[in-house]
DNA sequence: GGGTATAAGTATGCATACAAGAAATTTTAA
DNA sequence: TTAAAATTTCTTGTATGCATACTTATACCC
């Protein structure tokens, strides 16, 4: 396997690398992270692995069991609804402080990246639309004007990507996310924070039908 | 210096340690954190020390510049408002979900922190105030029953208990501070999550809007 | 035969060694 | 004397080796 020159450490480079296989599910919840193995996948020694597997254990990707090696980490139910749940509040936030903050430049680029999700051929690809729809919502994080508020955000995001992924792939899920997006820009236009806040919070929140929608098209975890 | 034997990996004791001492000052802010130096200090090789710093790195506490070494983070005026900006939020969700979730022992208890916290002895006596409010809050995480939100909240709180421990010298702040905590205790009793949460977001919303100007009357960060 | 115990094997955690990039210092030239 | 260049020094980043804890497999006992 190659690796780029930009970047000055390897283990930064093999972190990426790392979190790219489990976020496109080439490394699945609970499997094992060996070391040497990576090392060898990698042509590279123990130790940039190692590092590399430490920063994803404290973002919560990877689990390092001591003397036990590490695992991707497994995902119950409980937790993942937890976690939509702090992201959902964080969202709201961001729509909440955009409401009152964002630019010019930035709401033509919010309005921009949504008109872009909306074009037939990508609404019809999961796929596609993720991507659009990771756009759209970290333009939303951008235009709050909080940078560690942007920073939280964005790792969160990435930490449920394939969650969502799966999200998308529900009957008629794309339509009212859509419906869902023009709402919090039409909210962010007013400058109506509250409105914005509740709107965002609502967007990502899984409950009730949503939240057996998601499990179901999950039927991965335990 | 001596090791604790609990730890079965050092790198987690000496990851605590420095947190230790950043948290109490003995590191301060912008502080050359040699490899060499920490490695001869607690009596270990580099590799367990490069271990915690990567790890401090991650929850931000400290930043390490490639090939330039790792600081203790320098925090600006700018950042430490708007962590006060998402821990407020993160703290009006726990208020939120406490005030439909809290059990009645969760509930005794959180009251318990709080008397103790008005005591006489310790309100005229700011570490041990800090220690108290500490509890308090941590208690309020916990009613939250959501295991990922509390985790997040401690790891932000435990980020900014420096700047909190500042902000108690500001005369009146902890009288206020306790009034505060007995209001959010009435919502979470009467299951008003909408003012619990509105509550404990000002609660905290309010010492970031002081420190900022605190700190930018010291002028202590640049 | 099932369960425990013991021993071999393997992977982690830490130490040490080496390589390479910055910073510091010295030397040289204007 | 100052500035620039080159060399040296020092620190970080990576590789490798070794010891120990954990896993497993086999044997022994009930």
């Amino acid at each position: 396997m190659k690796k780029k020159a930009k970047h000055s450490k390897l283990s930064e480079y093999l972190k990426e690398k790392i979190e790219e296989f489990i976020a496109t599910g080439l490394f699945t919840p609970g499997m094992k992270l060996d070391e040497i193995d990576l090392a060898q996948k990698f042509g590279v020694s123990r130790t940039p692995i190692r590092e590399a597997l430490i920063q994803l254990s404290s973002t919560g990707l990877v689990e390092m069991r001591p003397r036990r090696g590490a695992i991707v980490t497994p995902i119950d139910t409980k937790k993942l609804y937890e976690m939509f749940e702090v992201m959902a509040e964080l969202e709201a936030l961001c729509a909440r402080l955009a409401a009152r903050r964002i630019t010019n430049k930035e709401l033509e680029y919010l309005q921009k990246t949504h008109l872009e999700c909306k074009v037939k051929e990508i609404i019809e690809n999961p796929d596609l639309y993720y991507y659009k729809n990771e756009e759209f919502h970290i333009a939303l994080y951008r235009a709050s004007h909080n940078d560690f508020l942007i920073e939280q955000a964005i790792n969160l995001h990435k930490r449920l990507s394939s969650f969502r992924r799966l999200q998308l792939r529900v009957r008629g899920r794309i339509e009212s996310s859509l419906k869902e997006h023009e709402e919090i820009i039409e909210a962010i236009i007013k400058g109506d924070s509250e409105l914005a806040s509740k709107l965002a919070r609502e967007h990502i929140i899984v409950q009730g039908e949503r939240f057996s929608d998601l499990l179901a098209s999950l039927n991965i975890s335990q």
